[in-house]
Order: structure tokens, then sequence, then C-alpha cells
DNA sequence: TCAATATCTCAACACTTATTGAGATGTAAA
DNA sequence: TTTACATCTCAATAAGTGTTGAGATATTGA
């Protein structure tokens, strides 16, 4: 994980619509939830809207989705969130371990 | 922490620049870093590209600011990081005791 | 007072993002 | 085949963001 990949991440859960998607998903936990049911617990209005933010946030990595006949089943990608809250900790908490972490000293 | 004040503090670390910014501070440890040393520290030509930066992460609470003389020191907030990682780990992370937080469930 | 320094504010521009409706695509079922 | 359904793609618009130079403000020292 670098700057740029977890800029990426942190931008794609930067925006309210967003992380509640994300966060309905994970709560969906292992089976996921289609496109539709999404949507309503979300509260987005329109689908097209809905579509605009899943594509970002599977072109991050944070999201998969499985095609089943006519539904978009998604899920969270968790080891996504695992990875982001990993370099969050190691890189940009005050703990003992940090300050040093060495990959850009300048 | 809501969902609305966590987007707020992603999004404002989901920039390279930003969540480099960011990191330097952290580095800095406490004593922190003048808005200059920062400037040269994350590579951004402009001074007021910085400014613009930074004033962004002080209003969601990530950077706080001391004035000394003509020097502004810039330092990380740490709780608030944690307070960030704390919510991403609960409300959006896959563990057992995950997926049924109850604040918003739907 | 005058000059140097640190930082900000402002205005401007190009670029990106969010939202939406309309319509396309693909699958299933009658 | 026709219909219904799920979802996407496209085009348009409004709003927001990033970057910059020029100049303002405030502190310090000669």
């Amino acid at each position: 994980m670098n700057v740029e990949q977890a800029a990426k991440q942190l931008e794609a859960l930067g925006s309210p619509a967003r992380l509640r998607i994300y966060r309905a998903l994970v709560r969906a936990g292992h089976a996921g939830l289609p496109v539709r049911q999404l949507q309503e617990r979300v509260g987005i209005p329109a689908a097209s809207t809905l579509s605009h933010h899943l594509q970002r946030l599977v072109l991050t990595g944070l999201v998969s989705q499985e095609r089943q006949a006519t539904t978009l089943i998604c899920r969270a990608v968790y080891p996504a969130m695992d990875a982001l809250i990993g370099y969050l900790a190691e890189e940009c908490c005050a703990d003992e371990r940090c300050g040093a972490t060495g990959e850009e000293a300048a």
C-alpha cells in the first residue's frame, strides 16, 4: 500500500453516499446485496447515481460485484479495508512504533 | 462519530497531497512543523496551494495550528485519527463484533 | 521607518464530481 | 416473440476542487 493508493481508497470512502453504501455492504456480510436492495437501503433516488458511486468503489478495490442472471450482487472486499486501516495505523498514527517507517523518509 | 463526519475526514485525507501532508505531520511528532518546512517536505510548489490543503485538514479537525510569532506550527491531532480508525474498524470492518452495530440498522 | 520574512486571501482557470432522465443492453418468463 | 425487469451507458448540467500568481497582513530586525 502506497500513498497514492491509500488516498484513492480514502477518497472513494470520503463521500457520505459512498460511505453509506460501503457500510451497508459490510453489514450485509458475505451474502452481499443486489444493487436494487442497496439502492433502497441507502436511499439514493436514481439508479444511475448509485451505479456511478458503485463504480468508484469497485475501481478502488473496496467492493466487488458478481452477476447472477439479471441481478448484480455487490460485496464489501474485507481485505481491502483491513489493508487501508493497517496503512493508516502504521503510517499515520501516533503509536510508538510509528514516526520512522522509512518508506519515504524525506 | 457519525457517517457525515467520518466521510468528511476521509475526504480530507483522500488526496495524495493532503495525505502526504498529514503523514509528514505525524512523523514530525509532538513538535509539529512550520508551514514552510512542511512545504519543502511534501514538495508543494505554491504556498497558497499548501495553505488551501491545510485549511481543509484543520477544518475537519485532523490538524491543529499554533502561531509562534510569524511562523505557524502545524500538528497532527492524534485523537482524531484514532477516532476515525475506530469508526472504520467498528462500522466498516468484517470482524465478528461487526455487522449489527445498531446505529442505523435500516 | 524600511525591508525582509511567513503566511494568508483573493480571483481566475481548468478539471473533476454528483446528480439526473432517457434510452440501451441483456436475461427471464409468459 | 413479447413483455417485464435489472442495471448500465450516455449526455447534460450544476457544483466543487486543485493550482497558481498577485497582493494583503502581520511580525521582526536594521
